[in-house]
DNA sequence: AAGCTTGCGTGCGCTGTCGCACAGACGGTT
DNA sequence: AACCGTCTGTGCGACAGCGCACGCAAGCTT
């Protein structure tokens, strides 16, 4: 599939989201009806930090970055959210808030789901709440994987692993972001995210202009990422993995 | 309760442990006879990376961490457990292992549940299932600010933030660790916990002889910790009421 | 009381990242 | 074609944390 996430044209179908796809027939018939479409915008807030959620959402050409805003106005990305997640999975956990923001980092299509009619669809015995379970899961996996990377590897490192986290969750091989929102995700400095992407761009991996970064060859990529980003997407797959064998 | 966690010689009850403690009656009925008691040694290994887990453990005074260890050797610790928690979540939300390690840290009592018996007893509908949903998400917060802090926040006001996840979790306000390993928690130097811990002793705060940190001043360790600490805490708190609300 | 192990304190040079200040370059607007 | 806002490149001093090497002291062992 290769589809322009830039423009609203674009025709998305729910199964695109894979936890949607793993759903049993039964259920799905049940959820079809409550789904309804949604355009996100970049830069559009889906929920804030100590406000309860109104919708779950299920990205389908659309990426959305779970933030966290330190006190003195720092932020850093703890996880990023495309087509093979779901975005509010505080309501499924708790049915309440997290103190998290999710913000929308590529703009592009998806569906949501009313809080109220998530938990009660949830709640019913189903397919629905192991995959979300072993999202959770995934999900754990990913912020583990963030401390980790947070303490011990350099900004070189995370931001190839930064860039393979969009490029997975995308269609094509571009990836539209700023240096300046790319070191807010990863939460360095501007500069310091100019610096890596040079070297990146001297090595041929990527070109960048203006907000268009092109990964030109994505092997290399995986090689100047830390384990960080190999660990996580093997344990993503696994997992995934299980909920097909339901 | 001021109990010795020193020996092996203290009684412990299961309702100790906060999860345990928020069954309902009719729930607890059933558990009740699958729980086994535990003494867990200091640093023992209850799971490690890869291996399926065997048993879910709910430690009353024994606390765990888990670890993530990196391919060059370099530790993290992401989370702490104690009588407020369980061990072995990735069984709950996927039946499987997770890629961390399980530690304990300190020595001390709990209760285990085989980890079959565990997956039929939370299947069946019951309190335990809302229970273990919420504390996931108390889980995936601290996990979160674990990463927040590890990017953004001083070796100073990290250690801070880590003796208070210990004495939460102790009945009495002495700490029984290295700075060795209190460097392996924190994922850095041991010499850089020197440095801070004399800091500490300086302005009276702790007093540390050969393994053994005694907490004299609680606010003042509090107020040198980052934010991550009241963060993480507050979350907890409110998800645990939550689940008295039942 | 001597010796050994374990844990803590200290000094020093190195490097990655930060903070700030500013220059240049691209691309849309009028 | 000139303008202006946004985005990217660069230079420099400061500093937190690292790696390494070593000294010392506490407490257990015999």
């Amino acid at each position: 599939m290769s589809m322009n996430t830039y423009t609203n044209e674009t025709v998305s179908l729910p199964q695109q989201n894979r936890l949607l796809a793993a759903m049993s027939e039964n259920d799905w018939q049940q959820w079809e009806q409550d789904l309804e479409p949604v355009d996100f915008s970049l830069h559009e807030v889906l929920y804030e930090s100590g406000k309860t959620p109104a919708y779950m959402y299920f990205p389908t050409t659309a990426i959305v970055s779970l933030l966290y805003m330190t006190k003195s106005g720092a932020s850093s990305e703890v996880a990023v959210i495309g087509n093979d997640g779901v975005v509010g999975l505080s309501l499924f956990l708790s049915g309440s808030n997290s103190p998290n923001q999710a913000m929308v980092q590529t703009a592009g299509k998806g569906y949501r789901l009313r809080a109220q009619v998530a938990k009660n669809a949830i709640n019913r015995e189903g397919s629905m709440l192991n995959i979300l379970l072993r999202y959770s899961q995934a999900m754990i996996t990913q912020m583990t994987q963030t401390a980790v990377c947070n303490r011990h590897h350099s900004i070189d490192q995370q931001l190839s692993r930064r860039l393979l986290l969009s490029l997975d969750r995308l269609p094509s091989n571009e990836i539209l972001m700023t240096q300046e929102t790319l070191s807010n995700m990863l939460g360095v400095r501007r500069e310091s995210v100019t610096d890596a992407a040079l070297k990146l761009q001297e090595a041929g991996v990527i070109s960048y202009k203006r907000g268009i970064i092109t990964v030109l060859d994505r092997k290399a990529l995986e090689n100047r990422s830390c384990e960080c980003y190999a660990t996580a997407k093997k344990e993503q797959e696994r997992l995934q993995e299980m909920a097909f064998n339901d």
